[in-house]
RNA sequence: GGGCGGGUAGCUCAGCAGGGAGAGCAUCGGCCUUACAAGCCGAGGGUCACAGGUUCAAGUCCUGUUCCGCCUACCA
């Protein structure tokens, strides 16, 4: 491998071929050891899925903690696969089958569900692919998909004995049906739209009587479904009325009117009508009042027989026939615009229709209680914290859930009906004779499970569940979870009450809950909207490190992260910067033999550089660890490019060029040691570039992924931060930038070198004079001089750190411009001296105030004194001068 | 209707346990200084939404107001 990099870096081919390396190496294949261990399961993209920015987000978080433990030697479990996504999947292949001109009725159900298979054998992989352009490093050998074999044995086996348990029964309820989809949905998979529609007032004649009730309703297609009128019993304004029934208008049925305390009285009218088969209240009415339930609308959206003379007729063209008949009949009184909650399928987007149908449901009650108890007694913690509390809202008011979808791509229902004697059977093992009456004549429900019901199992079914594998062992309850809010109540409760039941742990220790990716101005990306940034085109257009570092950056707690490509082109930068920092650095080390163990570094700048990187060190860990992924990265950013880049190499760069033999390889020892560390500590963020540099840098060492990762403290030398080191560094660096600032302030060439002198305060901390020529050569000086004296003729003046610095320009120093860049200098300094001089007049403070926070700010407050008057004594000089 | 999050520099956002207001980008001035112009060196820029309160001290804690976003809910 060639040891010098190229100008730029070019991530191509870079990440390709490390990918590979990886994955051949086996290199993100989870160990045997049991501890210490760290286990993800990935929530499980659809296997229809195209990778997208939520995706890449929530992937590149997992990689960032699975890397690192697994760089800390933990035994790093990422167990990554697909779900079968039910009707997303049975969408696409029924597509498929349009094209052909056919569709699955005419397909069979057999065949159908083999072009499935067929179809997810050929592109049912692509977000797999996807998610290693990534770069993420799950455990590819264990990839699985919840139609396998053993994910469909765990599925069986759950439902069985929550059938058995009493936990799952079958019954006749008001559903969300899609009528596109033909299948029912889980109260959480119908979208709630605010849509404009109208509330039409329709009078009920009396029947037998003059007159009649106005209702009020946004659906007249459903009055023909119409069983009762309902009024509050306390409502004065109905207290008596001429009849008790009512004549529904075009099916010409008497229904009777009946009296309930859930009927409003201040909506529409205060008569409401019901329709006990197509709305969830009104089913409540109908069963509390023995209503008949008759269906005016079928499966397919259409209206059926029993809807008189409109049968046939697509439900919103009935609608508006009902409307116009009505209108001819002087029944409608009023039609007022009202903006009201529609659901839509979340699927399709098809208008959601309440629909009376035999489900499949879930107690989920018993499970709930479980599920709850786990995140209050703190087996489960939710982070960020106030995701709690939205999770123990929805846990209390939970409503049974509507597993059985009546699709045919999902796991089958295995409960058998005996067509003589009525009986269910539920079994694990498929019966062939009613286990009643001995009958043959049994059917199997044709209906299968909603795909969350198997995802509700991924924690553990993934590890080989109900087999005592010993997967599980080592790693249920798995580590962490980390995901969108988006799926908080779809999976995460799921998973929560289906571990805690079947496995009687918790699934997850933790569960981060991260943000939702948006476009530049807020808005969620939607294909409709035309605003989603493919992730692919970023990587390849930007680099996947710096994709990745730039989601991590901005990866804050509860805050949603606005993407733009202008803010990855920013941090590609950054990553070119990390590149040529590693070519200056190759270009140094390439060829010397590097002991990076050996030595103790002398130069002040080496001994800094270490001291820095301890800390970072810690900081990375520390964030880490409370999942703040926009501390550590921006931890990382600023050391790499603000304290190796802006100073290290530049203070480094006089020895390196020209420095004695010993002084020299003392440097490299430590320019290596800290590219060692820092690339190490970067790697999990961006993979495939420090990969890259390592190989080059260290080629003797194989993959970074198995190198030893640095400590932030020492158990033998204990801590590694060298408070000396730093405060000589911060006075080499305050001298530096004050004589810069006078550069850039004077508007002076910046070639020249100029001649500098310091004065000391009284009692130094430290030796100015001890690293003159650091200073020199960072600030372009060409003679240093340092201690006490007049102050020189023709300076310019700047105070750091207790010390006076003159660059002296004699000859070409403008006095009224310097006078001018005092002053401003000093009317800051001021500014800040007066609160500082206000609190500390203060009685209360000094009484009250805890004695280190009065130590720092009387420090602050002597410090500025010092700097205003060095400033003020200087100005008055200049003064004197200039009037003379 | 209920809940949650947010309003800090021109833009996007940090600010974790109250103690001298920060970063990146953008802007302005100066530089092709032998790792990097995808760069370097400087500079300017904020009544921390508004109003009260607690405190010696409030961007940070409390109350209210307002605007924006999201989730949730069976007023037809």
């Amino acid at each position: 491998m060639d040891a010098q990099l190229d100008k730029g870096y070019e991530p191509k081919d870079v990440e390709a071929r490390w990918y590979a390396y990886w994955e051949n190496q086996g290199l993100f294949r989870a160990g045997e050891s049991r501890i210490p261990r760290y286990s993800i399961v990935i929530p499980p993209p659809n296997v229809t899925g195209v990778l997208h920015m939520g995706h890449a987000l929530n992937n590149t978080l997992q990689d960032i903690l699975c890397r690192h433990r697994r760089a800390k030697g933990d035994n790093v479990l990422w167990m990554p696969g697909t779900d079968h996504a039910g009707i997303a999947t049975q969408n696409v292949v029924e597509r498929q089958l349009a094209a052909e001109g056919t569709d699955r009725h005419a397909v069979g159900r057999d065949a159908f569900i083999e072009r499935v298979w067929q179809w997810r054998k050929q592109s049912g992989g692509a977000i797999i692919h996807q998610l290693k352009r990534l770069g993420a490093s799950c455990d590819w050998e264990r990839e699985r998909f919840t139609m396998d074999e053993g994910l469909s044995l765990a599925v069986r086996k759950v439902f069985v004995e929550l059938y058995k348990a009493g936990l799952i029964y079958q019954g006749d309820y008001i559903i969300n049906w899609c009528p596109r989809c033909h299948t029912a949905l889980a109260d959480l998979e119908v979208e709630h739209e605010d849509t404009q529609g109208a509330l039409y007032h329709i009078e009920y004649p009396f029947a037998g009587a003059a007159g009649g009730l106005v209702v009020a309703t946004t659906r007249p297609e459903t009055m023909l479904g119409d069983t009762a009128v309902a009024v509050n019993p306390e409502d004065a304004r109905y207290l008596s009325l001429p009849a008790d029934r009512v004549l529904l208008p075009l099916m010409d049925r008497e229904i009777p009117v009946i009296r309930d305390g859930y009927v409003e009285t201040g909506f529409g009218t205060g008569a409401l009508k019901v329709t006990p088969a197509h709305d969830p209240n009104d089913f409540e009415l109908g069963v509390r009042h023995r209503l008949p339930m008759p269906k005016v609308i079928g499966d397919d959206g259409r209206m059926t027989e029993l809807a008189g003379p409109y049968a046939g007729l697509d439900r919103f063209e009935a609608r508006k026939r009902i409307v116009q008949d009505l209108e001819a009949l002087e029944l409608l009184k009023k039609v007022k615009p009202l903006l009201h909650g529609v659901g839509h399928c979340y699927r399709c987007k098809t208008t959601i229709e309440p629909n009376l149908s035999k489900q499949w449901f879930v107690k989920v009650k018993p499970l709930a209680e479980k599920a709850i108890a786990a995140v209050r007694d703190g087996s489960t913690r939710i982070i960020p914290d106030h995701w709690t509390k939205t999770y123990y809202d929805w846990m209390e008011n939970i409503r049974d859930w509507c597993v059985s979808r009546q699709i045919w791509w999902g796991h089958r229902i295995p409960a058998w009906k005996c067509q003589d004697c009525g009986a269910v059977m539920v079994e694990m093992e498929d019966p062939e004779r009613c286990n009643v009456c001995g009958s043959t004549d049994i059917i199997q429900d044709p209906d299968v499970l909603d795909t969350w019901f198997s995802s509700a199992l991924w924690p553990f079914s993934t590890m080989g569940w109900p087999e005592k594998t010993e997967l599980l062992k080592t790693h249920y309850p798995t580590s962490c979870l980390v995901t969108g809010f988006d799926i908080l109540f779809f999976w995460v409760a799921r998973m929560m009450m289906m571990g805690l039941w079947f496995m009687e742990d918790v699934p997850f220790k933790e569960v981060y809950i991260h943000a939702l990716v948006r476009d530049a101005e807020g808005k969620k990306m939607s294909k409709s909207k035309g605003n989603v940034i493919d992730p692919l085109e970023v990587i390849d257009k930007y680099g996947c490190d710096a994709f990745r570092f730039t989601l991590a950056a901005h990866a804050a707690m509860g805050r949603d992260i606005k993407l733009s490509t202008e803010r990855v082109e920013g941090y590609r930068h950054f990553i070119n910067k990390l590149w040529n920092a590693a070519r200056f650095a190759l270009s140094h080390l390439d060829g010397h033999t590097v002991n990076m163990g050996q030595g103790t570094p002398e130069a002040v700048f080496d001994r800094w550089i270490l001291s820095r990187l301890s800390t970072v060190t810690a900081t990375v860990e520390k964030e880490l660890a409370a999942y703040r992924f926009n501390e550590a990265a921006g931890a990382l950013y600023q050391f790499v490019w603000h304290e190796v880049c802006d100073w290290y190499l530049e203070a480094a760069k006089p020895v390196l060029y020209n420095g004695g033999e010993r002084e020299k390889a003392m440097t490299k020892n430590v320019l290596a040691r800290a590219f060692h560390d820092l690339l190490i500590l970067l790697h999990p963020f961006v993979p495939f570039v420090t990969e890259e540099i390592w190989g080059r840098m260290f080629p003797e060492k194989g993959s970074i992924m198995r190198a030893a990762y640095p400590r932030a403290v020492d158990e033998a030398a204990g801590v590694l931060q060298d408070a000396d080191a730093e405060a000589e560094m911060r006075l080499v660096m305050g001298v530096v930038t004050a004589v810069r600032n006078i550069r850039g302030e004077m508007n002076l060439p910046p070639g020249a070198w100029l001649p500098v002198v310091v004065r000391p305060p009284e009692n130094p901390g430290h030796d100015a004079a001890a690293h003159a020529d650091l200073v020199k050569s960072l600030a372009r000086v060409s003679a240093y001089t340092v201690g006490p004296g007049e102050r020189p003729r023709g300076a310019a003046t700047a105070v750091a750190e207790e010390h006076t610095v003159y660059v002296l320009l004699e000859g070409v120093i403008d006095l009224a411009k310097e006078i001018a860049r005092l002053e401003k200098e000093t009317a800051k300094v001021e500014k800040e001296l007066v609160s500082l001089d206000k609190k500390l007049a203060n009685e209360d403070f000094l009484k009250k105030a805890p004695e280190d926070v009065i130590a720092k700010v009387k420090g602050q407050q002597a410090e500025l004194r010092e700097k205003k008057e060095r400033l003020e004594a200087n100005i008055q000089k200049v003064r004197e001068i200039h009037a003379g």
